[in-house]
Formats: C-alpha cells, structure tokens, sequence
RNA sequence: GCGCACGUGGCGGAAUUGGCAGACGCGCCAGACUUAGGAUCUGGUACCGCAAGGUGUGAAGGUUCAAGUCCUUUCGUGCGCACCA
C-alpha cells in the first residue's frame, strides 16, 4: 500500500541509472598497463580513451576501502550503508576532482554461521554462503554505490584463499631477525654452535641457550634424537607460523578453539568456554609488538582506536629478576625464580612471592607436607575459565609451597606461595610480592598475615590525607620517619595502626629502607631508583631491564570444515616421530574435501579427519586437518582488489606500487604539473592538499569500532611481514581510518530482534527511495558518533530531495506523469518522457545574488566533504535549495552546477535531472560522475557592505550595516550612531573600544 | 579501578582559529490552497516576560574587552580495558 504519494519518481529512476552504470562499467577503475575501452567516461575525463594507461599517464590514485561485510544470513542492517555511503560520496567525490579512484567491495564468507547449519541440514556451507552474497549483492547494488564489481572478491573463492594458503607459506617459511629487526626468509636463520657440526645429542644442551626463551623450551616436548631433527626443531621453534602446545579456549558446544579476542563473543552468547592445552598453530605477531605500537604514530586513525590498539599490545618497562630458591636440591638451571616487575625500585620490600598455580616449578619446590593443599588449589584454578576468575576476584586465594626464596638485596627468605592473581601467560609467570606498594600484594598479604615492608616514602599530601589520622602528628619529618618506620615495626606480621588504616601507596615517591652493604636507593626519586638497581643487577648478574607485552602470539588454528586449509602436510623421521612441512607453491590451492557429515570425529578431531582420502596422502604423509581462522582471509583482501584477476601472484608488483604507494607528490607534480596548470588535470588543490608524502597504503578506510583491536592489528601484523619480505611497498596497510558510530533503534536502544526496533533497509528503499535513504544515513549526524534512527528524519531528507525535484520539474508536467503512471499496467521507465523541465530554467546569465548563493554552497560543500562532515554539506544544499525555489528565473549553469554538487549523495536523482537539462536544451550531456568537480570563486562572495555585530561590554546589542572594506575608525563611528548602541552608552564613561575588523565591535564603557 | 571520547532547545544536531549560540532537519503552533490531507506552500518556534528587557551550552570557580570554545575542580553519559605485576 502506498501511504502517501511519492515526492518524486524514484522507483523509475534508481534502477534505471544503476542499469546505466553498470552497463557502460561506469566505475571501474583501472590498473597500470590496463587499456581503457573507447568511450569510458574515466578515459573521456583523462584523455585516455582507447588508450594504454600505463603508469605515466594515469592520474593519481585514491584507494577508499569499507570494511567488507560477513554476509549473514540476516541480511544487510542499517549499519552497514552508513559507512558505505559515507565512503560512495568521497569516491564520487573524489572522482569528480579527477582521481583514480578505487572503490571495490567484497565477502568476508568465510564463518560459523554457515557451518553450523551444514552440521544440522546437511547443506554445504558454500551454497549458504553464496545464497547470502547473493542477497547482499541485491541489497548494496539497489542503493547506488559506485563499487568496481569487477573486482568483487570473497574470501572463500578458490583464487582467492589459494593466496591466503600462500600467505601461510610466507609466514611458515620466515622468522623474525631481532637483529635487523624484520622478517626473513627462513633460509637465514643460523643454526646454534652446537647445531652446526654432527653431534648427536647435543640439542638437549638448547635449553641452556641463553636467547631461547622459557617458551621455546616447553615447545619441544620430544628431545630430538639427531641433528636433522634438532636443526629442524630449532627452525620451526623460529618460524613466524609454528606449531605448539598452546593454553587456548575451547568451546565444547561449537568443537573448536577460539582465539583470545573471540572469547568473549561467544561466551556472550551464551557458548561455554575452557581453559585447555593443546598443540596449536600459531602467528609469532609478538615478534612485531614493538612495530605495531611504534608505528600507530605514524597513521591517522582516531586517538580512542590507538588507545585500543595501544591497550591491547599493552607495552611496559620493567626488569626481570632471578631469586634464589633456598634450600634448593634442584639442578642448576632451576634452582631460581625469575620474576618481572615494573617497579624493581621496591625490590628491598618483596617480602614474598607468587607464582601462577600452572608454573612448572610449583610440582618441584612444593614440600611434602604443602602437596596436597598446593595440588588442592591448582585443580580448582583450572577449573575456572578467564571470566570466572576475574568475576570472582573479589577475594584473594592461594596456598603456601613450604618453599622459600632468597631476596637477592637482602638476602632474606621470603615465603614461596601460589595464587591465581597471577597469571602463568603474562611476564615470567612469577612475581615478587611488595605488598607496601602494590594493592593485589597488599590485599593478599593482609588476608594471609605476610609481612609488609614500606619501602617508598609517599608525598606529603598523601601522607596527610591516609596515614595522619592514625599517626596523629603534624609535622611532616615525623610523619614520615613513623610511616616509614610503620611497616618494620610490626613484628613481622602484625599490622601498626597507622598501616592497618592506609592503603598501600603505589604510586611514585621517595625511596627508604632500601640499602645493602653494596648499594642504597635510600632518598632518591622512584625513577632514578630505577634505573640505579637495573645497573647494580645487571652487573651482579641478577637481572637485567626488559620490555613485556600483554599480546600474545595469535592462535591460528580452528577445528572447523568452513575455513582455509593450511598447505601443511606431516611425515614420520626414522625415530617415528611425526614432523611438519611445508607444501610447496605448486601444490597450492588445498581444497577441503567433500564430507557428508560436517561434525567433528567422534573421537574429537576437526570434521576435516573424516575425510580419510583426503588427510592420507600416496607417500604415507597425511594432511593438516585444522583449518584457518575466519580473521585469515581479512588480513589482506585489501591487497586483492588491487589485482583481482592476478593468476600468478597475489597481487602483481606494478598495481600495488601504484595503489598503495606512497612519495608520490613529487613524481605527480612533475608529470601532472601541466596537466594541473591547463586545468584539464586535477586542481592543484587536490593534489597539495591530499598528504600524498605520507600517505602509505589505503587512503580512506572505514569500518565499525567491532575491529579495533581484531582485524585491525592483524592485518597490520600480516601487511608487516609482506612489507619486511618485500611483497608490498608501505609499512602501514591503512593510512586513515574512520570508525562509523553506531544506528541506535528509535527508542534509542541498541537495535534488535528482541527489542522490536529493527529497521530492515529494504523497507526504506521501498518507501523512500536509495537516495533519500543515503542522504539520511549522512543527515542522521557526524558519520563517528552514535546516534539514534529517526523513521520521521528520513521523511525529511526525502521531502528535501522531492524540492530538489520540483525545483527543476513542471508541475503540469509531473501531473500528467503521474496520470500517465496510474493508467499504466506496469511501472515503465519510458514513462518519464512525460517529464518536462520547469520553464524558469533559461540559458540568460545568473545574478549575482544567484552566483552567490550557488559559490557559498560549492563552498561549505567542498569544505566539508574533505572533512567528512557529511551532515552539514546536506544542510548547505537544502539551504541553496530553499533559496533557488524562490528564483524568477533559474539559470542553466547555476542548476547544473547545482547537480555536480548533488550527485555524489543523491546520485540517481542528480543523473536523472543532468540528462534532462541537456536533452531539454539540445545538449550532449557530458559524463556526471566524471565531470570536473566545481571549484569556487571567493571574489564572487565577497559583499560590499556587512553586518557586523556591535556588543557593549561584552552583551551583543545591536547589529550595524557598514561598508565591506569599513576601517576601524568607520568602525567605532558607525557603531556609535547606533540608537541602540547609544541608549546604553550615554553618560557613562567610555573605557576601551575593541574592533575586529570585519568580524565585531565591542565597546567597554563604566 | 584505569584509559579514551563526550555533555548545547521537546528531538537529531550546527557554531573553521575565543567574536551575533541554536544553522539544517524533525516535531509542534498558526495560516494558505483544497471535497479531503499523513501532499504542497507561507509564517512562527531556546527559556521567562504584554513589552522594554532579563536568563541561558551538565554544575561551580577562573582567564579575557569577549568563553559552548581556553584553564581548574566537580557531576553525569558512552566506549574500551580490567588481578597484565
């Protein structure tokens, strides 16, 4: 049912310019070397018609990537064309101003949706998905977008994950260089001395190899046996992808493993997830924390996105420790603790220790009478997942080891204890305990009555407000001799007073009761004691400064049927045990095999292992039955589009030089500067204010805030690598990113199902029409910021775009259409023949008046659109739309430059309306989407008089008309003339004039 | 708790570097045209007041001739992280 008349005949003129477009492949963009067909508008707009655009001649590029959707199910939400029309303007935009503009689109397909409804139905998960692209597509080719389809992608292509696989190769086949800073090929990596030569047995001595980490150990369950197999061990320990026993979480409910930044996805919806050690593939992005928290400084992203990333990478400085065990009957090599701490300065008060309940000394130093307690309270920490120890943190637990270990300043013996406050994944797995000055310390050593040595004077203001009402002393000395005294009094385990009521001060201060017989820390500030006991452990071979990071390495297996493959095989060496290896490129892409049951094996492995004939190669080898994580096909299908087509490689060297390159100012001055200069190329303007010198990569992306920490610093960890290998030509993927604010329900609740407040974007194309929804989409607000969906505010753009529609169209005219359309048996687009335009648009010359409000638009629009303001452009348009419709007369090149400034927001509307004004006045109408983009003539909007503000003592009272160019002195002359002004002047006395040219006059009287 | 962002009419939001607060739109009020209006057009619309005028950007201070904008304190909202030693 119709509900209301239509504004405008948008249901005719949508489909028929996206028909237009598509056919004469508007918007493709082209590649180096491409050749450009006959006639293409880009090719008309840049004299390359017909032409090879070869490098030299094409014009700069611009590259405005969306985040690409998961094509759910569920279809498009209202959520994903706020960002993808945001980004259509500027790729129309920027077209406009005659850019190469690459504006692609593409499935992120890969995903358990789909998976897990081939487990119930049987259906393969690839007619799902393409049945859910193919609604997509529908969905985001009816709103207009000026997509390249002809490099469409999907992340379960065959062409395309056989690129993915080959990824997985470069990664398998690399390893990060400490000393060059960068990945390598594996070829490099030099074997350990005692890897060089024969030797059989000598890889166990690995272990004792100072640069291999405590991981790289553990990693190695089996001892290799002979060279071959240690070498091969020591490579794969190096690889960027490798394989180890991983703590991961396991979901029993989906059979598969999550990674750390998917937990909570799921277990919010309600999946239940364990803690569990099983051999994974994983990334080694740890390798590159140091980069990828280094270089957010040099991209344009928005600083609560940086802050996230920052967050996550989660950087400190600190030192590492090594405390003696007492008493120790272990060998050598274990018969110390290391711990890390950011605060090595409060060594002197660690009055005990803690180490995780999974740290592999626990078994060894607990005492027999401590066992069962200490194997007591390591069952119960693991039967608790990550969210339940953190939702019941609120108390303290842990149990003592017996164990003891030596303070290495002072020599004393401080209680080893286990808790699951500390974490075995982070740092050392260990700390040392300063309760005076950590509040977890603190809180855990008040429960369990451990000593608590103060060994950090606080500043005098926190001494007043915490300490003094138990001290009950004024002056500060005494003050702080008794709280520093406070703590050591206290027999060991009993708390003063004044301490029982203070919390613990964490914070930095003054160092005391912190000296040996070799060193003192005693008065000097917590940063200079810092660095003074680093050198001291350092030298006595204690310790050393040392950078922790909470990321950790990616977790990149899954068992699952819906994902890549990994193009890794395992054989069995003379000792029979099993090995991994690499395929080789040729063998590339490894399809998944056809199964009819898409559950894992009864016997828990990933449904891939049903497929015997597929995991049992001829030679005895069987395949890797896991399969990548859906997050593997986004790290680089940015890089894709650039070459889609590319056989040979997974994107070809001279399109991404030319797409993601950077530098590229100087180089484009040089061949464009004339172009620039006869006006035929893009303005000079463009060229100098797009950041070309810094722009590496991507230069516009956008995307929900959803990424921020997933996607986001996973593509930047693989573009990294490809960078360090010489795949691709910038360190950075995405120069600027944008994150789109979230569509609130109109209740102003998060929109959904259960809610009721969904808005299904079909139902507002059919009422209203794609343009009207695009241009609400950028009404509703400032494109980052959340904000509620108004139905009635779509109603508003949609009246505006029907103004914009009689402000051209006859009105007898637009009845006779609609008459004609009545009658008509089905909706025809001939029947907008009927259509004639308003007779006030005349070929005559424009007023001033006229020129001025269409130069104030390209302006404010202009303006605006570089800086994604896309909400006050709109305003700017109704406000010129409001004028014009009160013109006598409408000037041709006023109107049609009108439309320019149109057609990136409402692209059907603005097309339909430039075909009719050429054909009206016996024109060839030019190219819209490629037409050169109005430029502004500020001497047109100069005026001769102004109105300028007049304000006495500050409060505005009166507005004066003055001549534009007015001096000050004609300024203050006018202003006081003013009746208004003088009724409040007179009779008192004038204290000060104050005049800002053109702007204000303000008047200071007594 | 820590970090980041942000508080402006009945609502979404404007206000480039401190210089006429409330653009534009929604809603509402009145009118015109109409058999009719959920179409269209015109006018009005921050608050108090008949008016002159006064008051207003979460709150309280401060800087300034001038503050939504800068500074301090405080309250509130959203997002992120959360035993990371």
């Amino acid at each position: 049912m119709a509900s209301s008349r239509r504004q405008y005949p948008f249901h005719l003129i949508e489909p028929k310019w996206q028909q237009t477009w598509e056919q004469q492949q508007a918007f493709r963009a082209f590649n180096p070397g491409d050749s450009v067909p006959n006639g293409h508008p880009f090719g008309v707009r840049h004299d390359l018609s017909g032409k090879v655009a070869d490098r030299k001649v094409l014009p700069p590029k611009f590259y405005i990537l969306d985040m690409f959707p998961y094509p759910s199910g569920a279809g498009l939400h209202v959520g994903h064309p706020e960002g993808y029309t945001a980004t259509d303007i500027l790729a129309r935009y920027r077209r406009a101003q005659g850019f190469n503009v690459l504006h692609p689109m593409g499935w992120d397909a890969f995903g358990l949706p789909a998976e897990q409804y081939a487990v119930k139905t049987g259906q393969h998960p690839r007619k799902t998905t393409e049945e859910n692209i193919a609604n997509f597509t529908r969905q985001i080719k009816s709103l207009g977008f000026s997509y390249d389809w002809s490099r469409e992608i999907a992340t379960t292509d065959v062409d395309y994950f056989k690129w993915t696989q080959w990824i997985f190769l470069k990664l398998y086949n690399s390893w990060f260089n400490p000393v060059r800073n960068k990945a390598e090929p594996i070829e490099t990596l030099e074997y350990p001395p005692e890897l060089r030569s024969a030797g059989v047995g000598q890889a166990s001595r690995l272990s004792q190899t100072p640069n291999v980490s405590s991981e790289d150990r553990d990693r190695r369950d089996a001892c290799p046996t002979d060279l071959e197999a240690a070498r091969r061990a020591y490579r794969d320990s190096k690889r960027l992808a490798y394989k180890a026993m991983a703590p991961v979480n396991w979901s029993p409910d989906l059979a598969t493993i999550l990674s750390n930044e998917e937990v909570e996805e799921w277990e919010s919806k309600g999946f239940k997830i364990e803690r569990k050690q099983m051999p994974q593939w994983m990334l080694r992005i740890t390798a590159y924390a140091e980069k990828l928290l280094t270089d957010l400084d040099t991209i344009d992203w928005s600083d609560s996105l940086k802050e996230m990333q920052r967050n996550w990478i989660g950087r400190s400085e600190g030192a590492e420790v090594d405390f003696a065990i007492a008493d120790c009957q272990l060998p050598i090599a274990d018969s110390k603790i290391r711990v890390f701490t950011t605060r090595p300065d409060t060594l002197f008060g660690a009055t005990y220790m803690v180490l995780s309940p999974e740290h592999k000394l626990v078994p060894q130093i607990t005492t027999a009478e401590q066992k069962k307690a200490v194997e007591d309270y390591q069952a119960y920490a693991a039967s608790k997942s990550d969210l339940e120890r953190t939702e019941l943190a609120k108390e303290k637990t842990g149990v003592f080891t017996g164990a003891y270990a030596i303070n290495p300043v002072n020599g004393e013996k401080i209680p080893i204890w286990i808790a699951d406050y500390v974490l075995a994944s982070y740092g050392t797995g260990a700390i040392m305990a300063v309760p005076a000055h950590d509040e977890r310390d603190f809180e855990f050593a008040k429960k369990f009555n451990l000593k608590i040595n103060i060994v950090v004077t606080p500043p005098e203001s926190w001494l007043r407000a915490h300490a003094l009402p138990a001290l009950k002393t004024e002056a500060l000395s005494e003050l702080q001799r008794m709280w520093s005294e406070g703590a050591i009094d206290a027999n060991n385990n009993v708390l003063t007073d004044a301490f029982a009521k203070a919390p613990a001060f964490c914070d930095e201060g003054f160092v005391c009761n912190s000296a040996n017989s070799e060193i003192s820390l005693d008065g000097l500030p917590t940063a200079e004691a810092k660095k003074k006991i680093a050198a001291w452990l350092e030298e006595k071979g204690l310790g050393k400064k040392t950078v922790n990071f909470k990321l950790r390495d990616w977790l990149f297996s899954r068992q699952r049927y819906w994902g890549e493959p990994f193009p890794i095989i395992w054989k069995k060496d003379v000792a029979g045990n099993l090995y991994h290896e690499a395929l080789p490129e040729s063998a590339l892409p490894v399809l998944p095999p056809t199964l009819e049951d898409y559950k894992p094996t009864p016997d828990g492995q990933p449904p891939l292992a049903r497929a015997k004939d597929w995991v049992n190669l001829p030679d005895g080898s069987m395949r890797e039955t896991n399969t990548m994580p859906q997050w593997a096909g986004s790290c680089w299908y940015y890089l894709r589009y650039l070459d889609a087509k590319n056989a040979n490689a997974f994107v070809g060297k001279e399109a991404e030089a030319y797409w993601m390159g950077a530098g590229q100012l100087n180089e484009l001055n040089e061949l464009h500067g004339e172009r620039v200069k006869s006006g035929s190329g893009p303005h000079l303007t463009d060229l100098t204010n797009h950041p070309f010198n810094s722009t590496p990569g991507v230069d516009l992306y956008v995307g929900g805030t959803e990424h921020a920490v997933l996607h986001l610093l996973y593509a930047r960890f693989w573009h990294k690598v490809l960078f360090d290998l010489g795949y691709v030509s910038t360190p950075e993927p995405f120069f600027k990113l944008v994150n789109q604010g979230l569509i609130l329900g109109e209740d102003g609740q998060k929109m959904s199902k259960s809610r009721g407040n969904v808005v299904n974007p079909d139902d507002i194309l059919k009422e209203f029409g794609a343009d009207a929804f695009r241009l609400y989409e950028m009404f509703m607000g400032p494109l980052q910021d959340t904000k509620p969906w108004s139905t009635k505010g779509v109603e508003g753009v949609y009246r505006f775009l029907g103004r914009v529609w009689r402000l051209f169209v006859d009105e007898k005219a637009q009845t006779a259409f609609e008459q004609a359309e009545t009658t008509a048996a089905t909706p025809n687009q001939e029947l907008l023949d009927h259509i004639l335009l308003d007779g006030a648009i005349t070929d005559d010359a424009a007023t001033p008046a006229q020129l001025k409000t269409l130069h104030a638009c390209i302006k404010k629009v202009t303006e605006d659109l570089d800086g994604m303001r896309f909400n006050t452009a709109i305003s700017a348009m109704m406000e010129f739309v409001n004028a014009a419709l009160h013109w006598q007369t409408k000037p041709l090149a006023v109107m049609k430059t009108f439309l320019q400034l149109l057609a990136p927001f409402a692209p059907h509307l603005a097309e339909e309306l430039w075909a009719r004004l050429h054909s009206t006045f016996g024109q060839r109408a030019p190219s819209l989407p490629y037409g050169a983009w109005p430029k502004f003539d500020p001497a047109l909007l100069v005026e001769s008089e102004i109105e300028i503000p007049v304000s006495v003592n500050g409060k505005m009272r009166d507005v004066i008309k003055v001549a534009a160019d007015a001096d000050n002195a004609a300024l203050e002359t006018a202003a006081k003339a003013s009746e208004k002004i003088k009724a409040f002047i007179d009779g008192k006395p004038l204290k000060k004039v104050i005049i800002v040219p053109k702007k204000m006059v303000n008047i200071v009287v007594g």
